[in-house]
DNA sequence: AAATTCTCCAACCGCATTTTC
DNA sequence: CGAAAATGCGGTTGGAGAATT
């Protein structure tokens, strides 16, 4: 329900000026009862958008500048386990907003299905060079080489085709998909999961198996 | 150097829930 | 107790700057 101040309020960036007014109004008042702070401050914008502004930018002890690896591993854990709950994933990181956090996995998201799609086209044209220079369809036609290293094509798929096991990859994408030795063992590693039905280990499991960078490359280095 | 495309992020919108009267 | 207002949340948009052609 759009109340009158909102409707006449205000739009668009905020200035400095704005911005000092909203801040000297906070700590004259405090946090909440937003409408009226908008009211008696004499700023002209809603109580929502002061909120916004108050949460996202003017806050004290806000965190500036990217995500940190750390971030970025509890973020993708979280998002797993509570889907889009953004407030309650920033609520796990001091110092992030869940805007910041929202618009960080909407791009992450979006670049993952961007290398997705590559990757897909890739082991399908992959394919149907192997299938065109043999005869039999056999389960070998089914696996392919990523450099140097076999991958299982229906693995792929997996992970390309269910949305928890895309975020579960995309979870290592950052880290580069099929590049490296290191990197199809990941791929390899991950189908073995699902296709063994342990997908549990992962999504329960940062605890029962790592989905950090440095810790799969560490099992990695071990097999 | 100019035009185009891409990426990032601040801010808005609409809806749901909670609080106030 | 019910209606209205306030607040919170998640999705979406638009603009600025960077990168690419």
């Amino acid at each position: 329900m759009a109340s009158n101040q909102e409707c006449n309020s205000r739009k668009g960036p905020w200035d400095e000026d704005e911005d000092e007014l909203l801040k000297a109004s906070v700590i004259e008042m405090g946090e909440g009862r937003w409408e009226s702070l908008a009211q008696t401050s004499g700023l002209l914008r809603s109580g929502k958008s002061c909120r916004l502004r108050w949460l996202n930018y003017l806050r004290p002890n806000l965190k500036q500048g990217r995500m940190s690896v750390e971030e970025e591993e509890v973020i993708i854990r979280l998002q797993q386990q509570l889907g889009n709950k953004w407030s309650r994933i920033a609520r796990m990181l001091p110092g992030r907003t869940d805007n910041e956090i929202k618009n960080y996995w909407r791009t992450r998201v979006r670049r993952q299905q961007w290398e997705n799609r590559k990757l897909e086209s890739y082991v399908d044209g992959r394919l149907s060079c192997e299938q065109e220079s043999s005869s039999a369809g056999t389960d070998e036609s089914r696996s392919m080489s990523v450099s140097g290293h076999n991958v299982d094509k229906l693995s792929i798929q997996n992970i390309t085709d269910d949305d928890t096991h895309a975020q579960t990859a995309a979870s290592i994408s950052d880290f580069g998909i099929a590049c490296s030795p290191y990197e199809a063992w990941m791929l390899a590693e991950l189908s073995n999961y699902q296709c063994d039905g342990e997908e549990d280990r992962i999504e329960a499991g940062y605890g029962s198996w790592d989905v950090s960078g440095e810790s799969l490359y560490s099992l990695w280095e071990s097999s």
